[in-house]
DNA sequence: CCCTAATACATCTGGGAGACATATATCGCG
DNA sequence: CGCGATATATGTCTCCCAGATGTATTAGGG
């Protein structure tokens, strides 16, 4: 037959065209449709930007991983793919070969490294503030599944995703409310030494916030 | 006196920029001195790169922000950096501003979304993966802090920071190892589903991993 | 039939990661 | 003392990516 795995040598990816392969993957459809999709079902933990859809749906044509189904109505008007056996082949390979490993953009907690300079009730602000940035996380995160609203081809995939992503997602962010409440601890503890002077114990735990030793400790 | 608030009237300064002065504030320092800090206090949620770093000293040191102490010996020896007065204060304002969404990129994750139409032992192979990844993790969280080998100035901080950033990604890995379990656990539940027999009982859960309706389920 | 909004595609700008390039300091060793 | 190897330190380049913006098309309401 025509297109052998030789026909296309072998061509790297990135990341973001792995993605919308995998889109394609589940049924055909529009890089409008990508991206809505992309942004309610992995909007938290995978990013696929307009900036990059569109230039990697050309690309990805080109090398003959997916092709475009019926005809564009119009120079700038809808038009869907499909993937194609090698897209196919090349998805599955793709699943197969290591991935990259996690990456973490948190702003949030760079200011908390710096806030010990500042007093524990910066730590408290800041602490505050994370507390709603999860929340609205969370929000996030509910939308994945909004009971049976999904697209059925979503839904035929589902033994991994999207409820994966979904238990994963709640997981993840009450896990780190527990984290935060446990550090607000912390901070009251250390604002109730700062106000009753200073008692020498601690509570139960190895690192001890050691107080800096002729530092801006009380400037506020 | 000279360096009044005024004479930079307000620039906007990249996340990275604000990281850098964070790091100037413990105390002076040269570039590379700033990439292994960072790369050792906080990699796994923020990354401060090469590329950056130096371009951005030098937009610090424009702005007045930053001020070079000592001269370089050489046009390419090494040169140490102090905040100024103006930099404290716009990095106190930086504490105090709204922070952006924690942003997060995880291939693996992706992986997982789309594989659900492989069956159960790819998701499964994807969970020992995921594994790997965060075992990965937990080491470099475990090299932040190592003893009492950390520099003093950074100890001056530790109410905030490393100890607190150190807290923050054990629970974060402990918990995402607990989620790996949990998951792995439904896997299996799967393939015995598979071998034996569709039953319709299903373990103590209310998203229940729905079988495809007349999907690829049995293809390896 | 026009006005407006939603849909859909496309482009542009700047930040960021990592590879690469270059210059300097240090150290072992004969 | 000299010389190569390695670590330190700064600088540059390329590509990926997010988000803003721009523009064309379609749908709906009056």
């Amino acid at each position: 037959m025509l297109n052998s795995p030789e026909d296309h040598p072998k061509v790297e990816l990135t990341p973001t065209a792995w993605a919308i392969l995998g889109f394609l993957s589940l049924k055909a459809q529009s890089g409008y449709e990508i991206l809505r999709a992309a942004k309610r079902s992995m909007e938290a933990f995978w990013g696929i930007s307009n900036g990059q859809l569109y230039p990697q749906l050309k690309f990805l044509a080109e090398h003959g991983l997916i092709r475009p189904v019926g005809e564009a109505e119009g120079p700038r008007s809808r038009q869907r793919w499909e993937i194609t056996e090698a897209g196919s082949a090349a998805l599955r390979s793709w699943m197969e070969s290591l991935s990259a490993p996690v990456q973490i953009r948190d702003e949030n907690l760079v200011k908390l490294f710096f806030a010990g300079q500042s007093g524990p009730d910066m730590v408290g602000r800041l602490l505050e503030e994370r507390k709603r940035i999860f929340s609205q996380f969370e929000r996030v995160i509910d939308a994945v599944l909004p009971g049976d609203t999904l697209p059925e081809a979503e839904q035929a995939a589902a033994l991994g995703a999207p409820e994966l992503l979904f238990r994963y997602g709640k997981h993840f962010t009450k896990s780190t409310m527990r984290w935060i409440d446990q550090e607000e601890e912390r901070v009251l503890a250390a604002l109730r030494e700062q106000t009753s002077g200073p008692p020498e114990d601690e509570p139960d735990d190895k690192n001890e916030p050691r107080d800096e030793p002729g530092g801006p400790a009380g400037e506020r």
